[in-house]
DNA sequence: CCGTTCTTTCTGTAAGTTATGAAATGTGCA
DNA sequence: TGCACATTTCATAACTTACAGAAAGAACGG
């Protein structure tokens, strides 16, 4: 397959964004491509197109499945499979916000309750503040969150938009 | 320096998280150190509770000042400089979300919008819709963004609670 | 069943990154 | 100005991660 201008200048930029928020390069530009391609794709015609071994391919595949941000489809006449991603970028935004919660926010609250009892019990009061302080943050953002994640982008543009003026009206901006 | 335990349980899980986010281990353990301790502390003495080397420790402070999450201090009758980070973990958090915002999304959407134009130009019509797709929802976010870094944690939880109500009652949940 | 095709797993190596210690530079005091 | 202390820079070592290619495994068709 060949890549126009457009997409391959999609793919390497998403692939760099991947890097910077802790996904491998690979895995990015492979869901890049599906994306920007928008029908099911075959692992050797992926490799192909991406210059990368099939073997990176595969792997890459699987990391997606695991977010569930891809999906195998198969064709009629055709043995291999195919995989393709979804075109609702919202939908697949919160799938990846909601595992990355779960993976890395969740034990970051399990750890901090856990300190904050075990400064509790030493009697280290600087301490037992300073990860009070953070607790309630996280666990503020985490309410946030679960309710952002519940929105479609029309509600939150609303919501955004009233809360802006709800904000003002109640001058809560301290 | 000697850490409780309750110090170093924080210091790791946050060293681990940074990492996870694209943010250099000891950078982040140092962040950790500071946050935690509450008070200005010297160079050397960071290095030598974290056992890192005292170069190290430069640069990540160097880092950390880039973030704008660390700030010098001096006190009276020591050379040294000592460096302390903030107790407001909202304000720290806003920083660091800004600034992450402005290399890596604001990027994105440059890239996206050229994309697009040249999507139009060459008639590619299939390439066009997604990225358009994406771009819209890029632009929501940033939207949304903009006016979550102007809230207080005390804001937003009152724009969640009735953002979750603004929601339901006007049926935008679709 | 056997051969073919497709996919995944495994392993060595390359690439990239992070950390170190030494050297260089900077800073303030006598 | 020279000395002592403090900090930063830099080359290299240590480590981590990503990748390709080989090999094994699975699915299918004849």
């Amino acid at each position: 397959m060949k890549l126009t201008a457009t997409e391959t200048k999609f793919i390497l930029h998403w692939g760099e964004m991947g890097t910077r928020w802790g996904i491998n390069r690979t895995v990015a530009q492979v869901h890049a491509l599906l994306y920007i391609t928008g029908r099911p794709v075959p692992a050797d015609e992926i490799a192909e197109t991406l210059s990368v071994a099939r073997s990176n391919v595969s792997t890459s595949l699987r990391e997606l499945q695991g977010w569930g941000l891809v999906k195998v489809a198969h064709l009629l006449g055709d043995r291999r499979d195919h995989f393709e991603t979804f075109h609702d970028v919202w939908a697949m935004f919160k799938l990846v916000a909601v595992e990355r919660k779960r993976r890395e926010v969740d034990p970051t609250l399990v750890m901090l309750r856990e300190a904050l009892a075990q400064a509790e019990k030493d009697g280290e009061k600087a301490s037992k503040e300073r990860l009070g302080h953070m607790l309630e943050f996280f666990e503020t953002l985490t309410e946030a969150f679960e309710e952002f994640v519940k929105m479609s982008p029309g509600a939150l543009r609303k919501v955004v938009k009233y809360g802006g003026k709800l904000q003002k009206l109640l001058g809560v901006g301290t």
